[in-house]
This record gives C-alpha cells, sequence and structure tokens, in this order.
DNA sequence: TATTGTTATACTCTATAACTATA
DNA sequence: TATAGTTATAGAGTATAACAATA
C-alpha cells in the first residue's frame, strides 16, 4: 500500500522534473505549458482557466499578463457577457506548444524506454481511475 | 506510445497538485517538503543537496535558510572540510514532515481508491524502471 | 587553481485583500 | 447584490554572475 504511494510520488517526481526542464528549454514554466495546452482546443474565460488549472483568479491574471507580453496568446471580451474575458492562444503560442510537446514527449519516451508494453497499458487504466 | 506518455503527464499533474495542496496546509511548498525527506536518513552538504533536488547552489543556500529560520534544519561545518555545509534536520523538522508525509499518504491513497491491485504493482515496476 | 557556499539581482508563480466594471 | 477580472502587495522558488573562504 505504501510501497504504491511512494512510487507514485517518486514517479511524479522524475516526470516533473522532466517537464520542468524541458519546458525552460522553450523559456516555458510548467504553468505556460499547461496554460498553452488547455487553449489548443479552447477560448476559456479566465475563470475557467483558474478552474482548469487550480489557482486563484488573480494568478491567472499574471500568468496571462506575460504569455501575451510574449505574443502566445490573446485576450478578447465575451460578445454574451462584457464581465468576461475570453483567452485564444496565437500562432506564436500553437507553434511554441507544439515544438514544447513533441519535445517533452520524446524526454518522456526516453525516461520510460524500458517500461514494459502490458505496465504502460496498466498505468493508462490508472490514470483513468484517478478522478482530476 | 503517445497514449501512455499523456497519460503518464496528467497522472503526474493529478498527483503533483495533491502534493502541493497537502504540503501547503502544513505550511510546506513540495521543495520544501523534499528537503526534508532527503534529511530523514541523511546530513548531506548543500551541494549533495542540488544534487538530489537537481537545483542550482543558490536555490539551495535560499532553501535551507528559510527552513533553518523555521527552525526545521540546522547547518553545521564540516569536520573534514571547512568549506562544507553539512545540513541536518530538527525534531521539530522531523515531526513536521512525519505529519506531513502521513497526510499526503492519506489523500494519494483517497486519489487512487479505485486503481487495481494489479495495476498498483505494474507502477512499481514503472517507477523501478525509470533512472532517476 | 579548483571547490564550496553565499550574496546580489531579476524573474516567475502564487495567494490574499481591495478595487472596478458589469450583470 | 453577485460575479468577473485586475491590481497592490508579499513571499517562495529559481537561475546567473560575482564574490569570499578553504583546499
Amino acid at each position: 500500500m505504501t510501497a504504491f504511494v511512494d512510487a507514485l510520488a517518486e514517479l511524479t517526481f522524475a516526470v516533473h522534473d522532466v517537464l520542468t526542464r524541458t519546458a525552460a528549454e522553450h523559456d516555458l514554466s510548467v504553468t505556460q505549458l499547461r496554460l498553452l495546452g488547455l487553449l489548443r482546443d479552447r477560448t476559456p474565460s479566465m475563470a475557467a482557466i483558474a478552474t482548469h488549472l487550480h489557482l486563484d483568479r488573480s494568478s491567472v491574471s499574471g500568468l496571462v499578463d506575460r504569455a501575451e507580453a510574449r505574443g502566445l496568446v490573446a485576450r478578447s471580451t465575451s460578445p454574451d457577457d462584457a464581465r468576461v474575458t475570453l483567452v485564444s492562444v496565437t500562432p506564436a503560442g500553437t507553434a511554441l506548444i507544439r515544438q514544447g510537446l513533441a519535445e517533452i514527449t520524446h524526454r518522456l519516451d526516453d525516461l520510460t524506454a524500458n517500461v514494459a508494453p502490458d505496465d504502460r497499458a496498466a498505468l493508462i487504466r490508472v490514470r483513468q481511475s484517478v478522478t482530476y
């Protein structure tokens, strides 16, 4: 029981470190990476981003400020509710997230090169069992 | 192949969020938690801590400063080499890490309550296959 | 000269509290 | 009144560069 939780935590540290370091090589933080990842198929409000990333709305303001200053995302006002700000990804943001994710996939493939096929399938089931 | 990497990344975010939030309830960051975890069975040098946590030595200086100011760790000079600073955990630090880890184990048990026994064993093998 | 650690500096990330604009 | 978002503020975490002490 505890061995499983220990392994889960250690695996998390290993993967998170890879994410952090690879993103940093593209001048991205893990949070910026997750933000751009979210925007691949959505144009959410600030509040929706806060919910998805489990952040305070004020944190999202700063996050989007920095991404916008770099030309990676753009703000617009919702036509339905003038209080709501919608965030979309720019072509530059799309290019960066594609490149970053490709690099991360490559690194994680390397990290897990020795994992057996059956164990890969099991991990996918573990992820599905987790409510997140 | 990509499904596995995606699941690995998503699982990492879920677990890391639990670690971050649970540690925060004990006024600890994930990094402070990892520092205290390291010191449970070691009295490493600043450089050794930097290596284990994959941080710059200057980052470790600040990390240990803050933990020391809270009375969680103590610095001492190595008897073998006056350049080297050794870091040890205090009784208060030991108590805090025990309580924090117990709480985290509980939360991760909850998070993964629906994971099948065979899949738990598989995840332990995945962790062992990863060089970290 | 090389290594260990610290300091100065600058930036990102995060939350709380107070605020503005809109509903 | 309630909600969406921002701003001011404070603190943690991180790296780079320059430095002091020791080997």
